[in-house]
DNA sequence: ATGTGTGCAAACAGTTTGCAAGCTT
DNA sequence: AAGCTTGCAAACTGTTTGCACACAT
């Protein structure tokens, strides 16, 4: 018989992590994902979380979130255009609707822009209480 | 006698520094900061250099540069609000003057909204020969 | 049965800190 | 002379990799 495992296996670990990132509305960090999925599985290494998101991202289930100064957060792809909010706060990063006009216009003439990262920050609703 | 030594000390590591950003007109990494002074310092300590852009920042003399995914780059503190261009060739950082409006309008109701981040990213002039 | 995925530990890169010696005041 | 500043090395944090074993197919 003539084996071919071309497909990624279905693992608790992943299933564990793409179950979190459902549950939670918003990007989540590494560290955020993994206390997450150790409620399913407490032994859960925090290599095999890097090495799956690496994974997910490549196979375009999920996309990462870059953030100044912050490392990064991961949300399901295939969304729209957005932006984030960093809340200081508690470190949460959420999502945020729309994309202000003129941005194109701001590249200096010569530059050849591909495109940009708008990041807003301050206090969330739940930290602002 | 009382001797008081209040005010930082004038040495050539930090003059180095300082007389690096004065020449490159865009926000310099720690390491490219490094590379510049290192020709008037060869001797120039890495660890120094950190010290170093921390006080600077304290001081007021420099501001810090916050991109997505990137090391933080060093600016001179005391320019009107700007922002930045990310050149994914050559890793070069830009200013970028002008803020497009209805950046305040983006923020979810509830969320208090203290500042914003945006980064422009593509070639630069220079690498887009 | 096969060989990918996992967990642990070691390896890495970037940044920070401890300490003895040097240099500025 | 006094003590801030430096350079080197060790410590740290976040992420990646090597390897033997487990487990999904």
């Amino acid at each position: 018989v003539s084996y071919h495992y071309l497909v990624e296996r279905r693992t608790r670990q992943r299933e564990a992590l793409r179950r979190a990132f459902a549950r939670a509305d918003r990007p989540l960090s590494p560290q955020e994902v993994t206390a997450l999925a150790r409620r399913e599985v407490p032994a859960l290494g925090i290599a095999t979380v890097y090495r799956n998101l690496k994974a997910m991202v490549k196979e375009g289930e999920l996309r990462p979130v870059e953030l100044p100064g912050q490392p990064d957060r991961y949300e399901p792809a295939g969304k729209a255009h957005h932006h984030h909010f960093h809340c200081r706060r508690c470190d949460g990063v959420f999502e945020v609707d729309g994309c202000p006009a003129g941005v194109k216009a701001l590249a200096p003439r010569g530059f050849r822009l591909e495109g940009h990262d708008l990041t807003l920050f301050g206090v969330c609703n739940r930290c602002a209480r």
